[in-house]
DNA sequence: CGTCGTATGTGCGAATTTCAACAATTTCCC
DNA sequence: GGGAAATTGTTGAAATTCGCACATACGACG
């Protein structure tokens, strides 16, 4: 039973009772629906329809199909409007993801978020891997470092964190705090696990201090954060993370070509639904606040 | 939400999971699935599938399609199996009609029939109208006199009852039989009520009996039969109802030109189908029998 | 009894759809 | 890392479908 099309035609010309009624109905000619009726009856062997000069009445198949062609129709449009709607209205998921490092960023944003949209449920997702947005793993992305260049991905500009190195008032009333690079090489330092890492303060880091400073490693940034909080040593933090930390001493000022740049990124086919948009709105309303930290 | 082929083509491809997946087992092109895509995505305004290399993931909207379609596949197919498989049982509704004067030939037929198949049910229409094959009223007519002419009906001559004149043995003793017909000026007559009846006895008994004999006039067959039964006069009468009244007797031989032949019509649409069919084959195996009467 | 309005049915030209081939990209697998 | 397979996307050509015009039939209404 395919060709579905032809289904509809029987239909409507089952529910008219004539063919040219049907045809106006559907918008094409009637000799569109007379062809389509016998095609239908000749692969289905049977007549659907006793045709006489006032019109075409339905045998017992023909009713048949006309009941369930009725219910069809009622399913298919309840289904355009359910669809119709659902890219205007903000409902459903709205799956996120970003690096772990970011959730102390994001995760008041996203709950106050679905605090304004009850309808909502928010699905906030993190890993080693990422999260891909071209098989619809997630609607939004954060994205940090370099922009992302997928083809079918729509990527704008976000947030620069204002990174810089922090150590806790415990490591600077043990250890003091260094004056100037000079110093460096008697500190110790908390710094992220991978070697290759290519974060801008990462690789400067590699550079301006000794390997053997870098006493605290970690592939968890929490972890790290943790680590410079117990006063473990020096380590790169955004200024947001140190002032809710509390206690955390700015040990030089922040640097522009430290601090990464952050990418809002979303897939093509979902960056136009409203529900994406509402959210980014929300987001890079509440990202303006950052700025001024 | 009009064309549904367009559906159907986007439910496979919510199935399969990759345009050419979907375009194989549709036997079409893929270009031509992409389109129907494309264009139903338009329509709704709504992005039903996510694009990747690796083939087409659904959105939430394609998977709320997805599971609408699989239904309505599903409805399809059983619909079709009803259709195509009533073609080639006996069941569901038999409606017959004649004219009311012939029930006593068909009733005992159809009431055989019906313990012959016991997913029959057997409909006998009878009424002053006729009932019209071609608009869908009944499968089989029994129609008497000159042959029907109707373009979308097949006719076949079915039978032909011998029609004499009857009286019953009450009038017999009153009123004795007319020897000739110069005798029947002083009978009376039982006949239809119609004046311009065109059945052939109707016509030969205007001509042949004076008007005022015709004492007894009914527009109901049966009425007529119960008044020659109780010997209001002389009435025309098949061989058959009268053995089956008794005590009646023939009052002039039976003649060719008085026996008003009996058709067998069906719709030109219903008259390949095994029901109706079946049914034509059983009436005329019984009707063999009423030859020898 | 004839006319008119509405219906089905059919041939032919046009428009839309479909098909075929090629290009580009990604993933898998070695 | 590199080649092979699979998939999407696009453009011109072919085929199917569609629309128009006309023929035909039937019922309603004077």
């Amino acid at each position: 039973m395919d060709n579905w099309d032809e289904i509809r035609t029987a239909y409507h010309v089952a529910r008219v009772g004539t063919v040219s009624g049907a045809a106006e109905v559907l918008g094409v000619h009637h000799a569109t629906v007379i062809r389509h009726i016998d095609a239908l009856e000749e692969r289905l062997g049977v007549k659907l329809f006793q045709r006489h000069a006032r019109g075409y009445t339905p045998t017992e198949a023909g009713e048949d199909l006309l009941r369930v062609a009725q219910a069809t129709d009622d399913q298919f449009s309840q289904l355009a409007g359910r669809i119709k709607g659902r890219g205007n209205d903000v409902s459903g998921d709205l799956v996120v993801t970003s690096l772990g490092g970011l959730s102390h960023l994001l995760v008041p944003v996203l709950a106050e978020f679905q605090l304004d949209h009850p309808d909502i449920v928010v699905r906030y997702l993190t890993g080693d891997r990422l999260f891909r947005l071209e098989y619809g793993e997630a609607h939004v992305a954060v994205r940090a470092g370099s922009p992302p260049d997928q083809p079918d991905n729509v990527v704008q500009p976000f947030h620069r964190q204002k990174i810089t190195l922090f150590a806790s008032e415990a490591y600077a009333a043990r250890h003091g705090l260094p004056q100037d690079e000079s110093e460096f090489a008697r500190h110790r330092f908390v710094s992220a696990d991978d070697p290759k890492s290519r974060a801008p303060f990462a690789r400067w880091l590699r550079e301006a201090v000794p390997e053997a400073c870098i006493t605290f490693r970690s592939g968890d940034v929490h972890a790290q954060r943790r680590a410079i909080r117990a006063g473990a040593g020096i380590g790169f933090m955004s200024r947001l993370q140190a002032d809710e930390l509390g206690d955390m001493i700015e040990v030089v000022p922040p640097r522009e070509d430290w601090s990464a740049p952050l990418w809002l990124v979303t897939h093509m086919d979902l960056h136009r639904t409203t529900k994406v948009q509402a959210f980014l709105a929300f987001l890079k309303d509440r990202a303006r606040a950052w700025e001024d930290a």
